[in-house]
DNA sequence: CATGAATGAGTATTCATTCAT
DNA sequence: AATGAATGAATACTCATTCAT
C-alpha cells in the first residue's frame, strides 16, 4: 500500500525516482525499462519504490504528469505575447521554445516523447514517405509553375509527416472533433492555400 | 533457421500467420501480442509457427512488407491521375483513398499503423494538445480579423498534431533533411500563408 | 544481472544451488540438468536461482571453481611430503588421497569429474579397449619372457585407458607442448622401460 | 517402424546417413547435432531418416559401431607383425598407425571420439593438470638426480593426464578389473620403474 | 521506513517425432 | 517409399511484486 509523502525526505525520494524513470527510459525505452533499473538509478531499494507508487505503471504516470506540467509552465507565460504577434511569428517563436525544451537536460524529454511515439515507426512507414515523396516530385515535374515555390522539401516533409500522423489519429479517434471528409478538404486547403500564396508572393 | 514454404498448405499456413499477427495486434498491440497468441489465432501450433518465422520480430516484419505493398499497390496506380488535378484536389482523392484503405478489413491496417505509432501517445499528449488548442483560441480573441476563417477547428487540429509530429521526427532524426529552423519557419510560412490566403479569399 | 550475494541468507542460498548442482549432476549428467531441477533440489525457486547466477552455465563454473579449489586444498598440504619420497612412493600417496577425495559425499565429486570426461566413452571405447587387451594377450603369448611380469592386467588397463586419452588429448590440442611423434615414442618408452626393469627385477 | 534395407539402395541410404552423422557431429558435436541436420546433409527428409532408423540415438549407435568397425579393420591385421616386435616399437608403431586413422576424412572420427570425451573436461581440468605439473617440478628440483632423465614434459604430460582418466575410468567401473590399490600400485610402478630404467640407462 | 531476498507465472524458442499426402 | 508440414512438451530465462528481517 503506497503512501502519500508527508515529509521533505519522502518527496525528495519521489522525485529521484521520477527523475530516474527518465534516465532509464531515456537509456531502454519504457519498454525496457525494470523497476530495478528504476530504483538502482534513484539510489533505492526496490521495496521503497514500491512505498511510494502503487506499480511501475504509476511511475510512467508521474512522469507524464511531470512532462507535461514542464511543457504548460513552458507555454503558459508566453501566451500573452504570443496573441500580440502575427501568426506566422507566433508560431515559429514558439517552435523555437519547444524545440529548446525538449533538448535540455540530455535531451530527456525528447525521447521521453520520442519513446512514446515509438521511433520505430520511422522504419516502418519509412518507405510510405518514400513514396509520397516521390509523388511529390512527380507532380511538380508535371505541374512547371509550382517550381517557383521555395522550400519544396521542407514543406513537402511537414506535410507528409503531419499529415499521416493527423490521419492516424483522427481515424483511431472514437469522438473526433471533425468527419474524416473535413479533416481532408482542411489538409487539402492547407496545401492549397500555401501554394496559391506562395506563388502570388512570388508573382 | 526457418525453411521456405513448399507446399500450398506451408503457404497457407505463412498466410495465416501474418493475418493472425494483423489480429493479435489489432486487439493488444504488437507489444503485447505473444507468439502463442498468433499461433492460436492462425489454427496451429507454435511449433509450426518457428518452420516458417526464425521468431517473433520476423512476423512482424513479414506484416510490414504486407502493409507497405499495400500502400503501394494503393497509391502507385493513382499517380498518373494526380499529378494532373490541381494540388488541393489531388491531396483530397489521396486521402478518401487512404482513409478507406485503413479502415477496411474491420480496420486492421489502422490498428497496425496506430500500434506502430504507440496508441499510447494520444492519452500522454493530450493535455499538451489541449492547452495549444486553448492557445489558439485566446490567439483569435486577440485577433478579431482571423474570425473570418472558416475551418479554424479542424487547421488548428491539423497544424498542432501533425506539428507536434513533425518536429519530435525531425529532433529524433540523426540526418534530418534540414535545420530545425528550416522546419520552424516552414511550419510558421505553413500557417501565415493559409491564413493570408483564407482571409484574401474571404475579402 | 546477478546480484552479489550481502546477506547471510544470500549467501547460503549460493552454497544451496551450487550443493544442488553436485547433486543434480551426479544423478543426471550435466547436459540433461534443467535449471528446474537444481532449483527444486536447492529448494528455492527459478527466479532465486538467476538472482545469482547469470545463467546455467554459470553454476557449472562455480560447480567447476569449487571442484578445483578443493582438488588444490587437498594436494596443496601434501606437496612437501610428496617430494621428500621416492618417486613412486609419491605417486601411490597421492592416488590414495585423490581416490578418497573423489568418493566423499556419497562420489559426488567423481560423478562430477566423470560427467566432465563422459561417461559414454566407456561404451562407446568398450570395444577398442577390448581389442587392444586382446593385442596384449597375443603378444604376451608370442613373447614368452614377458609372461615374468607382474601385473600384467593392470599395467595394460592402465596403459591402454591412459593411451588412449593422452592420444586423443594430444591430437585435439591445438598447441600441443610436443609433436605426436614425441608423444607416441614417449608412450612406447614407457612401456618399454616398465617391461625391462620388471624383466630385470625378477631375474 | 524402422524396416531393415533390403536393396542397395536401402543400404546407401542407411551409409548416407551415418556419413552425415559423422560431419554433422565433427562441425557441432553430439549434442548440438538435430536430426534436421543429420537429414539435411544425407541429401534426404526427415520423414526418410526415421525409415532407417528408430531414433536419434539409433544413429549414434550406429556411428560407434562403425567407429569401432573400423579401429578392428586397422589393427587385426597388424598384430601379426605386432607381435613380434619389441615392446616398445610395437607401442610406437601402433600409435603411429592409430594417430593417421583419427585424422583421416578431416579428422572425422578424432573428432567423434573428442566429442565422446568431452573435450569441455580439458578446459575443467585444466587448474588440476596445472597442480600436478607443479608438484612434477617441485619433485624435480627437490631430488636433483632426476634431471638426468630425457622427455620429462612428456613423459609427466602422459603420466597426468593418462593416470587422471585411468583413475576416473576405474573409480567409475561397478566391476573394476583390479582394486584402487592394485591401480595405484600398478601408476607408482609405471613411473617408479621407467625413471629407474631411465636413471640406469644413463648411468 | 528501508532493505534485498524470494517468488513464480509468463515468454520465446527448440527439436524429436508423427503422419497426411 | 518418400516427403515435409505439423506438433507440443520441454527449457532457459525475466521481472513485477511481495514480505521477512
Amino acid at each position: 500500500m503506497p503512501r502519500k509523502p508527508q515529509q521533505a525526505r519522502a518527496r525528495a525520494t519521489v522525485d529521484a525516482i521520477i527523475e530516474a524513470g527518465f534516465i532509464a527510459v531515456s537509456k531502454r525505452g519504457t519498454h525496457a525499462t525494470t523497476t530495478r533499473q528504476i530504483a538502482e538509478i534513484a539510489g533505492i531499494s526496490v521495496g521503497s519504490l514500491y512505498e511510494y507508487f502503487a506499480d511501475k505503471e504509476a511511475i510512467f504516470e508521474a512522469m507524464n504528469q511531470r512532462f507535461v506540467a514542464e511543457v504548460v509552465a513552458l507555454v503558459q507565460p508566453l501566451v500573452p505575447t504570443l496573441v500580440r504577434m502575427p501568426i506566422d511569428q507566433a508560431v515559429y517563436e514558439l517552435l523555437v521554445a519547444f524545440g529548446a525544451f525538449l533538448r535540455k537536460n540530455d535531451e530527456r524529454y525528447l525521447k521521453f516523447a520520442r519513446d512514446s511515439m515509438q521511433a520505430e515507426l520511422q522504419r516502418h512507414l519509412e518507405p510510405v514517405t518514400r513514396l509520397l515523396m516521390d509523388l511529390v516530385t512527380h507532380y511538380i515535374m508535371h505541374n512547371p509553375a509550382s517550381v517557383r515555390m521555395r522550400n519544396v522539401p521542407t514543406m513537402a516533409y511537414i506535410f507528409i509527416n503531419g499529415g499521416i500522423f493527423a490521419v492516424v489519429k483522427h481515424l483511431s479517434d472514437p469522438n473526433p472533433p471533425m468527419s474524416y471528409d473535413e479533416l481532408s478538404r482542411g489538409l487539402a486547403d492547407m496545401v492549397g492555400h500555401y501554394s496559391k500564396q506562395e506563388l502570388a508572393s512570388k508573382a
